[in-house]
DNA sequence: TCTTTTTTGTGCGATAGCAGACAGATTAAG
DNA sequence: CTTAATCTGTCTGCTATCGCACAAAAAAGA
């Protein structure tokens, strides 16, 4: 009897590993809960585990000292957070929060490390996902400086149903337009848009997701490049 | 008598690899010349090669379907294109071309592919030029949304400038406005306030940075936060 | 030298998004 | 039920940048 009947995981990453490497792993494996706002990693500041969502939905963001942020990625159950210690480096000048709160599992800094070296499945999957990574953020870089807010918005908010159980998905304006980078009541106006023309149900931080179909035929055509490669292999 | 001591490099990937290391790639190692304009891969084409520049500058850029780019990263002779072929990928949606000419070597990726299984220094090496790159995408991701032209600009020329020997750089502000994602003549305007501080001297395609600590203080902090990843270690 | 092409400077109207403010609506707390 | 806190919709003025156009300047070619 495998480790891996016993620990039931939604994170895709683990999901896929051969049971022999996920075995190693699962010994490391320790169940979190991950409530909304919690750091994953902060700034410049040691990356002590690696991180396996599995409902919840973790975002990578950059600071500006004047205290404006954007995101730059954000990972769910399909990924992991915090592969930069897999590159040689402790930490990061950006910061990692989980956005939309969840469960999953996380393993201590020096486990991975170890497992990484092997260069087996891990070694692979791990690798092919941070790829998958620096496609997301190269197509937001893009989409930050060439789309309008409505599409952006729409990405945004199929990026994260994506990655959510449900249909519902908990933010605030203010925290959505720190995430995309702009003025709060643009998502206000925004938001209020895709309501009528019923895309989106949106009341005092709870949005529903009604039309994908709608989103993703109004959104820019970023969020299906980083789909497709998400989807390659 | 080694390879290294034949083969004269100015690309600092290549040049901190230990003796050993180095003598297994240099046997793969190509001369090429990188002309302005020449594309080292395409959108989703086949990755056939990894370039180290010595004094040319390379740019990834991203593109839309309706023709519009933006540069979400550049690569001089700090660094290495290409290296998505480590992550067990053949082809990036993205594409990299050459900004500014010079010359450089190239390694088969099959050839790169064995050495980076090896797990030795090149190993870390790349995987460290990686995250590198990583934090120079997400910095533009968030400089892209929230700075100003005359800062984005100013960054861009000193990141530009890092990377060649001497003054001058070669572009048309066509260029550099594709580059930096913004219509033609903001670059002109742009341009035109850098050069009456005095800090660039600008004519007709030919940009000569006169004084770089003009810049360093025009600029956003983006530069010092990607310069300081690219220093550490 | 003359002509053509490329590159740059500049202008104008339109617009998206910023900055700040404020009141109404909803939820949470006492 | 009452009060306080939070969240959202809306307004006004303002600025940066876009979209388009066009002419001047410089370079390249004949």
């Amino acid at each position: 009897m495998s480790n891996k009947s016993i620990i039931v995981t939604e994170n895709e990453i683990l999901n896929a590993l051969p049971e022999e490497d996920f075995a190693r792993i699962s010994a490391h494996l320790q169940a979190v809960e991950l409530p909304s706002g919690r750091f994953l990693y902060q700034s410049l500041q040691p990356i002590t585990h690696v991180y396996f969502p599995n409902d919840a939905v973790a975002s990578i963001v950059a600071n500006t000292s004047a205290g404006r942020s954007t995101e730059v990625g954000i990972i769910g159950r399909e990924g992991a957070v915090g592969l930069d210690v897999l590159m040689s480096v402790d930490a990061s000048p950006n910061e990692c929060m989980i956005q939309i709160p969840g469960d999953g599992w996380r393993i201590p800094t020096a486990a991975i490390r170890d497992e990484f070296k092997l260069g087996g499945a891990v070694h692979v999957s791990f690798l092919r996902f941070i790829h998958k990574l620096i496609i997301q953020i190269s197509q937001t870089t893009l989409c930050n400086r060439l789309h309008p807010i409505e599409e952006r918005l729409s990405r945004w908010l199929l990026m994260s149903h994506d990655r959510v159980n449900g249909d519902e998905i908990s933010l605030t304006q203010e925290f959505i337009a720190t995430m995309l980078g702009v003025h709060r009541p643009i998502v206000s106006i925004s938001a209020g848009i895709l309501q009528a023309k019923g895309y989106i149900k949106y009341s005092r931080g709870h949005i529903i997701v009604l039309d994908r179909q709608g989103l993703e035929k109004l959104t820019c055509e970023c969020y299906q490049i980083v789909k497709n490669e998400y989807n390659r292999n």
